[in-house]
DNA sequence: ATTATAAGCGAACATCCGTTCAATGTCAAG
DNA sequence: CTTGACATTGAACGGATGTTCGCTTATAAT
């Protein structure tokens, strides 16, 4: 998935996350001798480089003549992992009667319009996110309305008890709804608690599209 | 409002702001002689001086013997308002039967638990925000529900359709509704659109406690 | 065995950088 | 007018910092 990854050596990646680590605890890069202490490196010249192929495959950026002259690209924020700010692709719209989209697994963000940023720390693990505009109130019987925003990983099996959004084949209907295995049966259970669940008896007609992580409505 | 502020010369201002904005633009806070370079002022150690006016009063805080050691403080990012990352203290609970907590004004952050932390892009207006949990599905009908976070304005008075919070004074209840004021009456209009209006003869029974600005719900 | 490549060390250096010091200017209060 | 607090300057010092250079070691390919 990550051919950069791959390219780095032990050695570089740990380097790259005691740059992120560092930047995250003191609130600015470290010099090249701190780097040292934190990796069990000796030698500044080493340190540089190492700092030198990182800079080469494009994970970090340096000023020259700067000290402390070091940050994170994307990619390098992307590769380690960075602290604060998740970038999540908004890519399309929920609609009754639609199929919910699905981005392909290798979402690079490029050619995306608009995203949703969220702090890592209201997330929990933020991988394959996208982010969805709920339209009409096709989905009020989940606590869901016209304007929201559904934040959704792209998973293709829940466990039980799961918030969902299925495609359920024969009705020609997108909904969000719990999803449990009874058997070889499926309910389907409204996240509001007034509303009765919904039983398919042919597990085939349910098609997972996507997990629910949030919902998150904006108020004029 | 903002006793700091006001005990800042515009010089210090300025300096505050150009640390603010150069950690934006380069990933790192700049050098004494840099800030000197922007704000216009030949000697540094002048700027040294100005620097430990605004560490003083807790706008700044420095790390001794280390190069670039300056970031701003909680305080520092709020007088000056900083780029990405909003902090919104998470002062209580929403549940049926009790008023909806309203932080006292100068809310410092200091002595809260805990705190949300959300992209001021996703945001609109910054000030004066704070959040609650929702507890029980007694906000079921504004799509609210058990666990849900809702982020509230700290404000006295609501523009007509304005979604708020409001203290029902005879019911002794707290619900999240739009307020329309029609004549003599109020009129309180779920989120959810199949529900009915509620209406208030008596507009002095309904209390406006804060108005809604978001609602997030994390789906386990 | 030889060679290329990556990994590692330590010293040396010029510059960067925070701090200190002495001195001057400004301006309102006493 | 004097005083004292605040603002400003310029020079200098010592330590921090990025970089260069020469050298060594380990590993794998030729």
């Amino acid at each position: 998935m990550n051919a950069l990854l791959e390219r780095l050596t032990e050695r570089q990646r740990r380097i790259l996350e005691t740059v992120r680590d560092f930047i995250h605890e003191r609130g600015y890069p470290p010099t090249v001798r701190e780097i040292g202490q934190r990796v069990g490196i000796a030698s500044t010249s080493h340190i540089k480089y190492h700092l030198d192929r990182l800079e080469e495959v494009g994970l970090i950026q340096r000023d020259p003549r700067s000290s402390r002259g070091i940050r994170l690209t994307v990619a390098g924020e992307r590769t380690v992992g960075f602290g604060e700010i998740v970038a999540i692709p908004l890519v399309g719209v929920i609609q009754a009667g639609q199929p919910i989209p699905v981005p392909a697994s290798d979402f690079s963000l490029l050619g995306i319009e608009e995203t949703i940023e969220l702090t890592r720390g209201i997330l929990g693990d933020t991988r394959d996110l996208y982010a969805l505009r709920v339209q009409g109130n096709s989905m009020i019987d989940a606590l869901v309305h016209d304007g929201d925003i559904v934040v959704m990983r792209r998973v293709e099996e829940v466990e039980n008890g799961e918030m969902a959004a299925v495609w359920l084949r024969d009705r020609e209907e997108a909904t969000l709804k719990r999803v449990y295995r009874e058997g070889s049966r499926v309910r389907l259970q409204p996240a509001n608690p007034n509303m009765a669940p919904i039983y398919i008896d042919d597990p085939r007609q349910v098609q997972i599209q996507g997990k629910v992580v949030m919902v998150i409505r904006r108020v004029g």
